[in-house]
DNA sequence: TAGCTCGTTGGACAA
DNA sequence: TTTGTCCAACGAGCT
């Protein structure tokens, strides 16, 4: 009999519990472009990067048999439609955890259900279910050290499934709702064409995902630890957009990490850190489930009163730009808009920079990351804005403002990176490459960059002083 | 219950 | 040059 499985952001073959369970069927595996659900639309990196990964799981099922059919609308009048066409039994899918989105599947479920369907979710996204995860007083964490211990004390999460090595596609019924062709949906952008650096960057998919894991822990994972935090070193994993679409799932990484430690390729401190970083998605999706306004409101209400400055649209032009006249900003600025994506420790100093001394609210900052990163996630995006901000669970304290010219001569000393991003300073010495104002005016002669738009000192006191004005 | 310890990622300044 | 201390107070989570 017929089951259908719908793809979301789980668009792999391998740990994928929902198509496990339904590959021996014969399968209808539909992807929906949804309208009128109430989710967040995605912002254009995501949007070119959710159309290769579309294209190379349609590639994927196809040679093992299947096929992807894609259908645009609202899921809770498509799925029950397309289940009623097709007279399946089993509809199944892989759970999301945005308010939206649970509504809508919890609408869906039901309309299946009482139409003598047999619909099912499973966890493909999350090493630990959000809700399973509790304090000694039954309620959710705020603050991560013990959630993730707590989490970690749970148990193991699951070993990842292999893919089916077979599957059979069930034809497309006549009566179901009209198919669109990928290309049709344009998620690519056009004019202009943007994505050059996208595409020389990212090879979206499962078996880019699977190639991208390999090399981080060929290359990458020994020394993450420390080499995580340096911007020029190749010890970032680089994978946050492949969790973001579900090229691989966070279950794969977190043994594949495990495996390198036991075999002796990797000590254990670099794999407990890398596995902790996959505990701040955690952490992000367990705040999201239980703060569902996490996105769009301050955590702690004490911000709803701060005063930010209205936003100066010519300043925020430079920072989204680059052009802020402080070389780390600027190359990593540079890097998200070129690449759809940036560097950990860069975004928190470009976050600090726009929140404190720009006196910016987060939300600001927020909505640009979700537009350019290719992995910009409804939880990580929010939960680590809130962070910088001070706003938000286990935050940095007010006091906490990155000044990017210590940032940059300790974490770039040699400013590979900053010459890689801004290379109209690549010929400044080190000594003056992260404060190009401060260099002799010979140096300084002919060089195509802009002078600090402001004060660093005088715009971190301003920070303080606000922040002073709504503690208690 | 009440007390205790602790909190991913920093900077400025003094010694 | 390096190291230590302070910059708030609070509330989370445990015992």
């Amino acid at each position: 009999m017929t089951a259908i499985l719908w793809l979301r952001d789980d668009l792999r073959l391998a740990d994928h519990p929902a198509l496990a369970a339904v590959a021996g069927e014969p399968l209808i595996a539909v992807y929906v472009v949804e309208e009128r659900t109430g989710r967040r639309p995605l912002g254009g990196a995501s949007r070119w990067w959710l159309h290769h990964a579309l294209a190379a799981l349609a590639e994927a099922l196809a040679a093992r048999g299947g096929r992807l059919d894609i259908v645009r609308g609202d899921p809770r009048a498509l799925l029950p439609d397309l289940a009623r066409a097709a007279q399946a039994r089993r509809v199944v899918w892989s759970r999301r955890y945005d308010v939206p989105g649970r509504a809508c599947d919890e609408a869906i479920k039901a309309e299946l259900k009482a139409h003598g369907h047999a619909p099912e979710s499973f966890n493909a996204a999350l090493l630990y279910e959000p809700w399973t995860i509790k304090t000694g007083a039954g309620g959710p964490f705020k603050v991560f050290t013990p959630f993730w211990k707590a989490a970690r004390l749970s148990g193991a999460p699951p070993a990842p499934l292999p893919a089916p090595a077979r599957l059979e596609a069930a034809r497309w019924p006549k009566d179901a709702p009209p198919r669109v062709a990928l290309d049709a949906l344009r998620l690519l952008p056009t004019k202009p064409d943007w994505a050059g650096g996208l595409r020389a960057a990212w090879t979206p998919g499962e078996a880019g995902a699977q190639a991208r894991l390999n090399a981080f822990l060929d290359e990458g994972l020994n020394g993450y630890a420390d080499g995580r935090d340096r911007p020029a070193a190749p010890h970032s994993s680089r994978l946050s957009p492949h969790l973001r679409f579900g090229d691989i799932s966070p279950r794969q990484l977190f043994h594949a990490a495990a495996q390198a430690a036991e075999a002796g390729e990797a000590t254990w401190r670099d794999v407990e850190k890398f596995q902790a970083e996959l505990g701040w998605r955690e952490f992000s999706y367990h705040l999201l489930f239980h703060w569902p306004e996490l996105a769009t409101q301050n955590f702690n209400p004490r911000f709803d009163a701060f005063p930010w400055t209205a936003p100066d649209e010519d300043a925020l032009a430079r920072w989204r730009a680059g052009r802020t006249g402080f070389p780390l900003i600027d190359a990593g600025m540079r890097e998200l808009w070129t690449t759809g994506f940036l560097h950990n420790r860069v975004r928190m100093v470009v976050a600090s920079f726009l929140i404190k001394n720009m006196l910016t609210d987060w939300r600001v900052g927020e909505d640009w990351f979700w537009d350019t990163l290719c992995d910009a996630d409804p939880a990580s995006n929010p939960a680590s804005w809130q962070w910088v901000a001070g706003s938000g669970a286990d935050a940095a304290p007010y006091f906490r403002v990155f000044n990017p010219v210590l940032q940059g001569e300790k974490f770039d000393p040699a400013g590979e990176y900053l010459r890689r991003w801004v290379p109209e300073l690549a010929a400044l010495p080190d000594k003056w490459l992260h404060k190009p104002w401060t260099a002799p005016p010979t140096l300084r002669q002919g060089l195509d960059y802009p002078a600090p738009m402001l004060d660093l000192g005088a715009s971190r006191e301003r920070a303080l002083a606000a922040f002073a004005t709504i503690s208690p």
